[in-house]
DNA sequence: AAGCGTATCT
DNA sequence: GAGATACGCT
């Protein structure tokens, strides 16, 4: 797995990128944006336009991004033949999951790491630099002097903490334990190339703020619900999530529904990754046992579409944020 | 002095 | 909001 990046061009050659996209918009918007950012681009709008003009321009084309359909057979073939003839980085861009699956069949290459492969990684790889620089830029300013200006920066770059890095990230701390997991070990433990022990005590941080929010809100009322209780030898149900959640609801209704309606809080739960579905108050809820800890984080209502409530652990909603000092909550609430 | 945790910055 | 950076402490 590669790390995903944003980066400021800073870059002495120029890149070139042939962009193909049968939107012409979106065709447009992509070639300008990555002009913005200092590269070459050649926007062609079919797939059947794209060969001639990389023989024409031969090797000097580093990469191809095109958008894929799944009914444009073209376009995998165009992906096939560039694999074969030419060694030019593909980069597919889909709006839609089952066309990535489809990519996935065809090219028997995990359409994750195609994604996690960052552009700029693969540009960077390409021509031989560093994705990241080895030094922070932190300990080399400690270092003392400032070198701007004469010596080439190191590229600025953010990482993207993608669903699959962060879970990565998780594995690694399962796999440490908790309670030993330091940055330095789950950097090792996941051993990605690019990704620095900052990055990840960056995330570390993150990911340790968001436990306490969510473990604070449990600020706990016992549950009355036998089912509940039975399966947990010491549960409780934090409401303060429940009321800050109906107030943001009232407040601002039909917006960020997605917070969680309560919070299950259990000592013996601890199934990696599961999914307990429990009674509650004749509302079914959806239990996502946190894999790290030994309780489980959230549950929300089925109702709530999709698989969001399982986002919960996941780098997505790990930073929503919830950082007012949480009032005493209602104990009439209605899970009573 | 490496590396951690927290605060602060972008 | 998400990630990077600064910094004090061990």
């Amino acid at each position: 797995m590669e790390v995903e990046t944003h980066m400021s061009s800073k870059t002495a050659e120029k890149i070139s990128i042939l962009v193909v996209d049968d939107n012409a918009a979106y065709l447009q918007v992509v070639a300008e944006l990555l002009k913005k950012c200092n590269y070459q681009a050649v926007a062609v709008k079919y797939p059947i336009d794209a060969l001639p003009k990389l023989q024409i321009k031969g090797d000097s084309c580093d990469l191809i991004v095109f958008d894929v359909h799944k009914s444009d057979m073209n376009g995998f073939k165009l992906q096939e033949m560039i694999a074969k003839a030419f060694e030019i980085p593909v980069l597919s861009m889909s709006a839609d999951q089952k066309e990535g699956a489809i990519l996935k069949g065809l090219k028997g290459v995990s359409v994750d790491d195609q994604r996690d492969k960052g552009l700029c990684t693969v540009l960077q790889e390409k021509k031989g630099k560093r994705a990241v620089p080895g030094k922070s830029a932190m300990k080399q300013r400690k270092r003392g002097k400032d070198n701007s200006g004469d010596l080439v920066l190191p590229t600025k770059s953010q990482i993207i903490w993608t669903e699959s890095l962060h879970h990565a990230f998780l594995v690694a701390i399962h796999d440490i334990g908790f309670s030993k997991a330091v940055p330095k070990k789950i950097h090792e433990h996941m051993n990605v190339p690019g990704l620095t022990r900052e990055n990840v005590s960056s995330h570390w941080q993150k990911y340790r703020n968001y436990l306490h929010r969510v473990t604070d809100a449990s600020s706990i009322i016992q549950v009355p619900n036998k089912n509940l209780a039975s399966r947990a030898n010491q549960s409780t149900i934090a409401s303060g999530m429940l009321v800050k959640h109906r107030q943001v609801h009232q407040e601002n209704f039909g917006v960020q529904s997605s917070v969680p309606s309560s919070l299950i809080h259990t000592s013996t739960g601890y199934l990696t990754g599961n999914l307990q579905h429990l009674k509650n108050k004749g509302k079914e809820v959806e239990v996502v046992l946190d894999p790290v800890r030994n309780f489980s984080v959230f549950h929300k209502v089925s109702a709530m579409q999709g698989l969001q409530g399982i986002g919960d652990l996941s780098a997505s909603s790990m930073n929503q944020g919830n950082d007012q000092p949480h009032q005493d909550m209602e104990t009439e609430d209605n899970l009573q």
